[in-house]
DNA sequence: AAAAGAAAGTTAAAAAATTAACAATCTATA
DNA sequence: TATAGATTGTTAATTTTTTAACTTTCTTTT
């Protein structure tokens, strides 16, 4: 797999759209499918849908289109889904609780296998049937637990001492769901997702257009 | 505020940022920032942090900085938060349940005050103290409520009509946590969020770098 | 077997977003 | 009061991303 060239970062977001549109395509026996139709079903254009595809290599035949399951594993496998990835959460807040529940992870292959929280409250209990640990033994229980990706679901002030013991436990890629920017190593990939935000952008456009 | 020409989403996004950090130095007495200031706080360039508030005035002092209160009230009234919007929930599995309780929104003004899901075991039940009415009243709750955002935590299958409800209501915002694509009309402000797809970033990268 | 239609892959053009450079202006200091 | 330093607002350049147009190839039909 080529990773040699940027991508755009909208492309990945898209390609994970798409590889979920052929799946459910597949399911429904549609063996075949356009870039019109991906495009159709996923609120993009024809054009863009090939191109996103183009970074990868050449996935469909001229004149006819793709094979929905064949372009399907292709993508998935693009997307670093053509096996598991197991994942730590750390926060076991609402939020974390809910993440922990969230069936949509399991779903596209990636499993939370340990949470961690600083509150003796918490710690021994359980959410999801996962146990609670306090948060001095990530690094043990990552490497036992063959973590490669975690989650941070606590406070923004808790979020770079956070981030620092997830990348001193040897993770390489972080989720933030704090509503604050942290710093991480170079071979770290971090991802902030800011839930209250995003209906900030909602705000944003409708403020004056009653 | 204007709004006459297009801004880029990510403006948007990073102003939601600028924000916090405002909020967070104006409190520690921090009363002037620059912004390099902002700019190493939040991840971005000086450069970049002065060129997306371009868009919308002037709001520093050469040679100066920028008053931290000052900005901060100016950035919120941008974003469409001089006051509080009201939002509805639909949906009250895992996901929705955690939305409900999570402080985030809250903080930034908005309140979700009424929960709508079609599962009669839920239906009349609360969460989060706030009652879970069947979805059929959503029109009805919503004219009371004030709604104007709605927030969808369905399964994707069932995303689209909860969308057609939601824009029958009169929402103008809808913010979608199902992976799916869904139509909505002109008139209104949809934004998906797709949290498998934020950790499939992470693996796109991750994959064959070890 | 040729022609028409469909659809991918590719190249070029256009648009959008970011980055960098610079001119204007404020504050502090000599 | 002039000068140096700081820092914004703005303009220009660069880079990135999207859109459109075109070429190739496959399938079907006449």
């Amino acid at each position: 797999m080529f990773k040699k060239f940027k991508i755009p970062d909208a492309t990945i977001g898209r390609l994970s759209l798409y590889s979920r549109y052929l799946k459910e395509a597949e399911e429904k026996g549609i063996s075949t499918v356009s870039s019109q139709q991906i495009a159709k079903a996923t609120g993009v254009t024809p054009a863009q849908v090939r191109k996103d595809l183009a970074y990868f290599g050449e996935f469909g035949t001229r004149g006819v289109g793709y094979n929905s399951k064949e372009l399907y594993n292709y993508i998935m496998k693009i997307l670093g889904l053509g096996r598991r990835w197991q994942v730590a959460l750390v926060g076991a807040g609402n939020l974390g609780k809910a993440l922990s529940q969230y069936k949509g992870f399991s779903e596209r292959g990636f499993d939370i296998t340990c949470i961690f929280d600083t509150d003796p409250n918490k710690i021994g209990k359980k959410l999801a049937g996962i146990e609670i640990y306090p948060l001095d033994l990530l690094g043990e229980k990552a490497r036992i637990h063959n973590i490669e990706l975690g989650i941070i679901a606590v406070p923004a002030s808790a979020a770079q001492e956070v981030a620092d013991k997830l990348m001193e436990a040897g993770i390489r890629g972080i989720i933030n769901f704090a509503p604050v920017n942290i710093n991480t190593g170079e071979n770290v990939m971090l991802r902030r997702v800011d839930l209250a935000a995003q209906l900030e952008y909602l705000t944003y456009y409708l403020e004056d257009t009653r």
